[in-house]
RNA sequence: GGUACCAUAGCCAAGUGGUAAGGCAAUAGACUGCAACUCUGUGAUCAUCAGUUCAAAUCUGAUUGGUACCU
């Protein structure tokens, strides 16, 4: 099996230094496992690596699209083992950085995606109906996807209904094996949550400091309103400019509401890696916690055999 | 100093006699294709004291705190 270490973590805690750290050390590559940075002009917001900090360290999955392109799991996937594999051909260590959970789980474990089309006409046939209606046909049509997903889930409901049209029922895919395809060292850096709100919020200063709303008003550049719509745009750091560029807002409210959803975001960040994922945690509040994760990875590397 | 008004969870806020709406925040959680998304669960006895009443956040009085105006 393919070596690859996964370095998690809520936003803010120092994800990004660390892991050009690790691959100095351990003659690794880093592939970005977050659904933002892969966009091109989007770098203040999404605190994308400077190229004075990544210092010469190839980083993969980050500025590979424009901001109006679609990206999923499924690309993520698909490019991120494809990346994995030169690596480890060229006897890199490939390091994967990012707090996109459902991207590293589903790179981490088998999970299999499929070519997909949609059924305009029953999509909006389901646009129709109500909650309790669409989620009454998913009961009929794949009963094992309601147990995760709850009725006013209408996006997910109105997805697994699709899955269940199509012949590609949710609960049949997900009857892989659930097993590890890499040797994986999954490690999570981790601090105070006061202590990280309030890294949160400082940099989200430093963010608008650095030019943020600049980085916005390009992005938009000769576009309509509709550019807020896009997927891109949809991240943290961007959606809540909408309201200010519409004359609605300060920017200092703006602000405000950036360091809310960070912090929110950083709240699920933990309930997922918690939850969905197995991490070993490392403190940066800790004195030695450098040292450690250092350790730890010079342990599973020795212990390749 | 006087008069009036106000005092409900961390914040905003319904409720004017029958045992405390809602929103935000916070927190816990779900998650196989928009995931930095989407969704779910969780909180108070109503400033304090005394009184009226079968029954008070809701009425009365006092106290404390705040706001406005007046001298």
């Amino acid at each position: 099996m393919e070596k690859i270490l996964i370095l998690a973590g809520p936003t803010g805690v120092g994800k990004t230094k660390c892991s050009i750290e690790l691959a100095k050390y351990f003659n690794g590559e880093i592939i970005s496992g977050d659904s933002m940075q892969v966009y091109r002009g989007m770098s203040i917001g999404t605190a994308k690596v400077s190229e004075e900090e990544a210092d010469g360290i190839v980083h993969g999955l980050v500025d590979c699209y424009d901001f109006d392109e679609e990206y999923n799991v499924m690309i993520f996937q698909s490019e991120a083992r494809k990346a994995i594999h030169s690596m480890t051909q060229r006897s890199k260590l490939p390091i994967i950085v990012g707090g996109t959970g459902l991207y590293l789980k589903s790179l981490y474990y088998d999970y299999e995606f499929h070519e997909e089309e949609i059924d305009e006409e029953f999509s909006a046939f389901l646009k129709e109906r109500s909650n309790d209606e669409v989620y009454h046909m998913l009961l009929l049509a794949d009963p094992k996807a309601c147990e995760t997903i709850h009725k006013n889930n209408r996006k997910r409901v109105e997805r697994a209904l699709m899955r269940a049209h199509l012949g590609q029922r949710k609960s049949d895919a997900e009857q892989q094996q659930h097993k590890p395809i890499y040797d994986a060292l999954v490690l999570g850096l981790t601090c105070d949550r006061d202590e990280l709100y309030c890294r949160i919020n400082l940099r989200v200063d430093k963010m608008i400091a650095d030019g943020l709303e600049e980085e916005i008003r390009k992005l938009i550049g000769p576009h309509d309103e509709s550019v807020w719509d896009l997927q891109s745009m949809q991240g943290i750091g961007y959606k809540e400019w909408k309201q200010y560029f519409l004359g609605n807002q300060t920017v200092e409210e703006t602000a405000e509401l950036i360091k809310k959803n960070s912090r929110q975001f950083a709240k699920r960040q933990y309930t997922w890696f918690n939850n969905q994922m197995h991490v070993e945690w490392f403190d940066i509040g800790d004195e030695e916690w450098h040292e450690h994760l250092f350790a730890r990875v010079k342990e599973w590397l020795g212990n390749k055999g």
